[in-house]
DNA sequence: AACCAGGCGCATA
DNA sequence: TATGCGCATGGT
């Protein structure tokens, strides 16, 4: 567990303790779209249908508009507040390139997602640039989330999705995209993809039944599982990793990552795609 | 004005 | 199995 004491404080939630997280590292990393910077260390989103507010200052992290009862509910798990990340940094850290991408960004986790917005948004990711992924996004759960207390939209579902044609989506400006968003909405809408059963499925049924969807191939499939259904042994291959790893582990990650291989891949994606130079790193280190 | 962006589907060999 | 191409859109 990674911060040490919660109290209620008014209408938010204040964690003290906190180790192994830094909220900028973590949400502009590339693996959500719908949070917003709105000063130095604070950031507002919305997952769950609900509105949060959040503000690091140092080890101390405050939930704002968070009830203690919706954090247990929602924000721990969503944060990977359970996770002893310094045991998995200890691990990944036997390996010297992940000591650098660690050391690099020491606060990164990833995030456990809703299944649905996961999938989602990273269908609308492929061939495309965060800034652009962020606007269609936006776009799509104003268009068609329900409306939320405090402001705001929900990410819409998959069943108020399923009912419209590409022509509806076309306000949303994803291009080809927009056949592929539909295919996934009524497939998870009719059950012909049971996205919460795929928690508990073995890997490779629970890759093969997202991988029926049109617009969902390997890297998609991948990253549905890491970042909207919690299998942290997952590790999406897109152009980024695929450079780091022909360059720096050109065997492959080693095998002992394997359980939490995923988050392995975040460090090493944040690294290569943010630090300069990362990918030319001398043979040496290694 | 080409080229690129957290890929994928499809055709071809 | 392995390549190569087109794809919507918007930014350099």
């Amino acid at each position: 567990m990674d911060y040490t004491d919660k109290r209620q404080v008014g209408d938010s939630t204040v964690l003290g303790g906190v180790r192994n997280f830094d909220l900028t590292q973590i949400l502009e990393c590339g693996q959500c779209f719908r949070w917003e910077r709105v000063s130095e260390g604070a950031y507002e989103g919305i997952a769950f249908g609900r509105r949060c507010r959040v503000r690091q200052e140092g080890d101390t992290l405050l939930l704002i508009g968070v009830t203690e009862e919706e954090f247990e509910r929602y924000w721990r798990d969503y944060f990977d507040l359970g996770t002893d990340y310094g045991s998995v940094k200890e691990l990944l850290r036997t390996d010297p390139v992940m000591r650098r991408a660690i050391q690099y960004a020491p606060g990164l986790r990833v995030l456990r997602q809703e299944p649905w917005e996961a999938l989602c948004s990273f269908i609308i990711s492929q061939n495309n640039n965060v800034k652009r992924i962020r606007g269609i996004v936006s776009r799509l759960c104003a268009q068609f989330g329900g409306e939320i207390r405090g402001g705001g939209h929900a990410f819409p579902t998959p069943e108020r999705l399923a009912v419209l044609d590409e022509e509806a989506l076309a306000p949303l400006r994803c291009g080809f995209r927009a056949r592929y968003i539909l295919d996934a909405a009524r497939q998870a809408a009719c059950g012909a993809v049971d996205l919460d059963a795929l928690r508990s499925l073995p890997l490779e049924e629970a890759r093969s039944a997202l991988r029926r969807i049109r617009g969902v191939g390997p890297k998609v499939a991948e990253c549905a599982l890491l970042y909207g259904l919690g299998r942290m042994e997952c590790v999406p291959v897109d152009v980024w990793i695929a450079r780091a790893l022909d360059t720096l582990y050109p065997g492959g990650f080693p095998p002992e990552f394997r359980p939490v291989a995923g988050i392995a891949q975040q460090y090493l994606f944040h690294y290569a795609r943010t630090c300069p130079g990362a990918l030319q790193l001398p043979a040496a280190v290694r």
